[in-house]
RNA sequence: GGGAGCGUAGCGAAGUGGCUAAACGCGGCAGACUGUAAAUCUGUUCCUCACGGUUCGGUAGUUCGAAUCUACCCGCUCCCA
């Protein structure tokens, strides 16, 4: 752990904060959402229109690039800022959801993780040295533990099974690690068990990382499930830590990290919407293939400053997505990622005016009763 | 003028006596998506809320039964003159 990231809290309302975290590219002032860009791109995106919507720091996936081009490549063209030309702050998964994700082929043993690589049926060994290894090659600002992403639901006796083994693999990849300029963050698992969730808490706090995650959710848990999960592991972070909750992109459900002092999320949810059409605005999910937008001459939402909103109208998106045009699913993921950013922005102005339990009700009086995206 | 074909749902195209309201593709309509195997996947698409009704260019037949067989008619394509 390296005193670089120097993280700290400037503003509370009861636990919910803001806080700005140094990297080795930059400062990043939180709550912040962090756009998903597995490999090495924010799908359709170009950095120029990631700056503009606000993003400040961007995700990038360690089993995804160790397929393809190859760590080692990414390497030779002086990492994955270089590679991409992005100087921005990036955050690396470790492939712990892939164990999660790609369950159908792998196989999970102590030493790691054999997947039959997707795009060949390759083996590929992923270990929790190996993961953390790759991702110093990458050269990410913050690299993931390697972890078991565990699915739900599932029995007490596997979770506790798979949690003892992800915090050995925290350690041993807490052990091997050596960048200076990464930071490295461990994951809390446990599933939906109270005790399982304190214990990987404590344990990871005791390791000691740079900051720590909340893993395993918004996987097709009930939300009271969620928030469960959520308020049995962060309760036990440390206060001076940045903590990240890991794949969580609805609104309702990054109000409820906020509230609980959650400082970072990410997820695929808004940028994946926007390639199939589904655009999210303050009154809920539109489907813009829909008839009745055929010939809507007015933006997404009249009151986003968003690049899309200020200069197209739902009856031209709705065109090319019915032609399946490259610009259509571009414009509407400037638009979705943008309103996420708007509303962790109008959740930050909240906490300096310590009124964010009012903003979070506000917001979900306004959303309704409709799904939270 | 002579010869050979073809006409099936919005479009393309299977089907050549019952298991066919009719495969499949496209198009249309709707839905899903949460640390990205996702520019993907699912449902639906003759009429009717339903019971049920009406279909395979048209008409008349054969048959217990026809998109499928017969006759004539209409339209279209190709080849030869």
């Amino acid at each position: 752990m390296s005193k670089d990231f120097v993280f700290t809290v400037i503003h509370e309302d009861g636990k919910a904060r803001i806080a700005t975290f140094k990297t080795s590219h930059g400062v990043i002032e939180t709550p912040v959402f962090m756009p998903v860009g597995t490999l090495a791109t924010v799908k359709t995106l170009s950095k120029e229109e990631l700056d503009a919507l606000g993003a400040q720091i961007i995700l990038g996936n360690t089993y995804h690039l160790l397929l393809r081009p190859t760590s080692a490549l990414i390497a030779e063209a002086g990492g994955l800022h270089s590679f991409m030309n992005y100087q921005k702050p990036i955050l690396t998964d470790s492939g712990g959801f892939q164990v999660f994700s790609l369950a159908k082929s792998r196989k999970i043993t102590e030493a790691g993780v054999t997947f039959k690589n997707h795009l060949n049926g390759a083996t590929v060994f992923m270990s929790p040295e190996s993961s953390i290894k790759t991702q110093e090659e990458l050269g990410s600002d913050i690299a993931m533990s390697f972890d078991e992403c565990v699915s739900y639901p599932v029995s007490y006796e596997y979770v506790k099974e798979s949690l003892a083994r992800t915090l050995r693999w925290a350690k041993r990849g807490k052990d091997i690690h050596q960048r200076k300029d990464q930071a490295l963050f461990g994951i809390v698992q446990g599933g939906e068990f109270q005790d399982l969730r304190e214990q990987s808490a404590r344990s990871l706090v005791e390791i000691g990382f740079d900051g720590y995650a909340i893993g395993g959710t918004s996987i097709g848990e009930p939300k009271e499930v969620f928030q469960k999960m959520l308020v049995d592991g962060v309760r036990y972070l440390p206060f001076d830590k940045p903590r990240y909750l890991m794949g969580v992109g609805s609104i309702d459900y990054i109000l409820s990290g906020i509230e609980q002092g959650i400082d970072m999320f990410d997820c695929v949810l808004p940028t994946r919407l926007a390639r199939h059409g589904s655009l999210m605005t303050m009154d809920g999910r539109i489907n813009i293939k829909n008839e009745k937008y055929r010939s809507d001459f007015t933006p997404i939402e009249v009151e986003c400053d968003c690049y899309t909103c200020q200069n197209y109208t739902k009856a031209y998106l709705r065109h090319l997505y019915i032609c399946d045009e490259t610009l259509g699913k571009r414009l509407m993921s400037i638009h979705n990622l943008r309103f996420l950013m708007r509303i962790v922005a109008g959740a930050k102005e909240a906490i300096k005016a310590k009124r964010f339990l009012e903003y979070k009700e506000a917001t979900l009086k306004r959303f309704g009763n409709k799904r939270g995206f």
